[in-house]
DNA sequence: TGTACTGTACTACCTCACATAGTACAGATG
DNA sequence: CATCTGTACTATGTGAGGTAGTACAGTACA
C-alpha cells in the first residue's frame, strides 16, 4: 500500500503546483513522517486526488527522483529512497547561502529585529526535527 | 545628483530581472546604503546601464513605490522615501513565516543541521546592520 | 494468456509572466 | 523653447507551467 499523503494544493499559493508537491514530500521526508521504502501514490492516483494533471505530478516526482529522494521502480511505482546526498560540499553550501538570502532580502523592508527573525527559524526548524517517526507521545 | 548605484544583473540568477532590481535596492535601503531623500537613477539611465529596457526599471520603481520604499515626484524622479510601514502586524508577521518557511523547504534535503542554518542567518543579518551611514571607520 | 496497474515519454495546445521595442503624454527644469 | 523626468499605452517574442491525449515497457495477478 501507499501511504495517504494528506497532500493539498493551494490555488493562491504562488508556488507552481508541481513545486508545492516536491516541497510537501521534501518536506514529509524531512519530517519522517515518511520512511525510507515508503511507497507513494501513483500518478495518476495522486492526480486524482488533488484533481490536476497526471503530467503535474510525474514533474514533480521526476524532480524528487533527480534529487535522490525517491527511487523509481518500473511498472511498481515510486519509492523513498535511502538518505543520501549528491550533491558537493561545495554546492551545498552555496544552496544554503542561497536560501539565506533570500530570506534576508524577502525581510529586509519588514523591520523586524535579527533576534525576532532568528526566533522564528528556530522554531520552525524545531517543528521538522520533533517530529520523529517514535512519536505518539500521548 | 542621483547616486551611483552600483547595481548589477546577474543573467544566470533565476529571479526576473525587475526582481533582482527590487531586491538589490530594498537591501541597499536596508544596509542605509540609500538614504531618506536620495535621489535614484532615471528609468532610462539605469536602463542604460543594466543593458535591460526601460519598462524593466519602469516595473521595479513602480513595485518599490507599491512597496513604500520610494517616492516618485512627476518630472522629477523618484526619491528614497521616509522609513515607513503601510503593512498591518498581520501581514508583516504572516509574511516572515512565509519566508522562513520557504528557507526551511529549501535547506530541507541538504541536511544541515539547525544551528548551522541559525547561523548561516545571523551571519548574513549581521551583514547588514553593520553597514551603517555612519561608518567609514578606518 | 489477458487484464490492469506502474512510470515514462512523447505531441499539441493554451495561458501567463517576463522582456523587448516603440510611441506618447504630462510635469519639471533650464 | 528644448530636455529631462515618470508613466501609460500597444505590439511582439519567448519560456514556464498546466492540461489533454496517446503510447509503450515493466510488473502483478487471476
Amino acid at each position: 500500500m501507499s501511504k495517504p499523503l494528506k497532500l493539498s494544493i493551494r490555488t493562491g499559493d504562488p508556488r507552481a503546483i508541481f513545486k508545492q508537491v516536491v516541497d510537501a514530500i521534501s518536506l514529509a521526508i524531512a519530517r519522517n513522517e515518511l520512511e525510507e521504502g515508503d511507497k507513494l501514490p501513483s500518478v495518476r492516483a495522486l492526480a486524482m486526488q488533488l484533481s490536476v494533471n497526471p503530467n503535474t505530478i510525474a514533474k514533480a516526482y521526476a524532480e524528487l527522483t533527480a534529487q535522490g529522494l525517491l527511487d523509481a521502480r518500473q511498472g511498481l511505482g515510486l519509492f523513498i529512497s535511502a538518505p543520501k546526498q549528491l550533491l558537493s560540499r561545495e554546492e551545498r553550501s552555496k544552496r544554503l547561502r542561497a536560501a539565506v538570502q533570500r530570506l534576508v532580502n524577502d525581510v529586509a523592508h519588514l523591520h523586524y529585529s535579527d533576534d525576532e527573525v532568528l526566533r522564528m527559524l528556530a522554531t520552525e526548524l524545531g517543528r521538522i526535527r520533533t517530529v520523529s517517526k517514535t512519536g505518539g507521545a500521548a
